[in-house]
RNA sequence: ACUGCAAACCGCUCUAUCGUUUUGCUAAGCAAUUAGCGAAAAGGAAAGUCCGGACAACGUAGAGUACCACACCACCUAACGGAUGGGGUUUUUUUAUUAUCUUGAUAAUAAAGAAAUACAGAUAGUGUCGCAGAAAAUUACCGCCCUGAGCAAUCAGGGUAAGGGUGAAAACGUGCGGUAAGAGCGCACGACUUUUCCAAGUAAUUGGAAAAGUGGAUAAACCUUGUGGGUUGAAAUGCCACGUACAUUUCAGUUUUCCUUUUUGGAAAGUGGAGUUGCUCGCUCCAUUGUCUUGAAUUUUUGAGACAGCAGGAAGGGGUAGGCAGAUUGGGUUCGUCGGUAACGAUGAAACUAGAUAAAUGAUAGGGGCUUUUGUUUUGCUUUUGAGCGAAAUUGAGGUUACAGAAUUCGGCUUACAGGUUUGCAGUUUUU
């Protein structure tokens, strides 16, 4: 029994630590429709952070993320590519500090991240941006 | 050895940690799913979406027409506008021969090599042809000739296209005959086009002979001929689940004739609408029903109007946008053998090698290889003894790149590309 338990208890830890799973992806249209619309924002460069409170939780993480490089800015698929990878790579990496503080509170979040440089910045200064981004969210929330 | 061009090939690699997608086994769970241990996971162009297929949906018989593509021959292929081989034409280089004169140039012919080529028809018809020139396709400015008028200069009418001039191109070139002057008007030689015959070749075509002819260019102007083509594309399409509104506005039709009549039913035409692969004809289908008010006629007929219904069109609005199949084993890949000049075909063996869907295939750190550069050491050549050029070793600092990210799938084409390897051709330098 205390096994079991301890396992449970294993588990949900090492899930938040640093897995992506689909869960945590945003997916309804509806939700990114109303980010858009009715979404608050501010800017920790390179990043733009969108948010919005769900009205019912579709999973049960604290957060749903997705994530845009314009078009306009990268025409380009590679180049497109390969900042998505960087910016959920470093959101994987850091989402652990904000998932503690969230987890307290109900509610569930949609978060959008918008790249909004206009050259390739490479991983660490991404990092950067996404860590201080992460520290603001809980206090506008 | 270096540089340039063309073709073919390659398109950095290993380890650790943390992750993503699919999947095999094991365990847990009713199940959804979760965990552990393994396996696999983006290119030569995945790109552009330019051709051609596979596959799917959309037809109530059929016909005509429009539109589009292609165009020397053979062959390959599931198919192609693609590939392979061959032929013609044009341009160019080299060599040889002949002719001319300015004696080293020009022109012509032949052979060899290279490059380009949307390469059916200009003798079906219509159109166009800048500038110059009289005229750009039945033309006549200066000329030449004949006739008439006039003393003459010249004028009028007609014939001609030899000569001049313009042009990229002026109705085949040279010579002789011929003529009032001329003209392929006639003849000889030659050039070119078409047809027929003979020879070579599967054929395009080439060589020879004969006959007819002399026609400007342009089809990447319209067009003609021949061949082929239905349209739309995986957001196709099928199934399951969830959900919603035959609710709103608006448009047009609802008519006539005939047959049988107990009620009523049936048929034809018209009108309106829908389907019919772009259009037209044709074809198929649907609606054409009832109630009320009022007028005429007079006891069941008819005219007008209103309302409802019917089968539709248009506008705007509402709901959903989840799952499974399609969908990853294929005209495929690799290695052999045989046939073919080659594209390719036949046959044998082996392996299974991405399948996402707000869209996985990544991030960080370190090492190796490659490469750029600084310093030091050794060494070769040149030498004006200052140095310059090259090679090797070592050390420090960088870079690891270019073009570029599967989206149903296959064969091609086109475009982009750091660096490297091989082959061929051309040029320069050095040595023999």
């Amino acid at each position: 029994m205390i096994a079991i338990l301890c396992n449970h208890l294993f588990f949900t830890i090492h899930c938040n630590m640093f897995t992506f799973q689909k869960g945590e992806k945003l997916k309804s249209r509806k939700t990114i429709g109303k980010l858009f619309t009715e979404g608050k924002s501010f800017i920790s460069y390179p990043i733009r952070f969108v948010w919005v409170k769900m009205e019912s939780p579709l999973s049960e993480f604290p957060i749903q993320m997705a994530l845009t490089v314009p078009k306009r800015s990268f025409p380009k698929a590679v180049n497109r590519n390969r900042l998505r990878r960087r910016i959920r790579e470093s959101y994987r990496l850091n989402k652990h500090s904000i998932y503690t503080k969230l987890s307290s509170s109900s509610g569930q979040y949609g978060i959008m991240l918008i790249y909004i440089a206009r050259e390739t910045l490479d991983f660490h200064q991404i990092e950067e941006g996404i860590k201080k981004g992460l520290r603001k969210l809980p206090h506008r929330l």
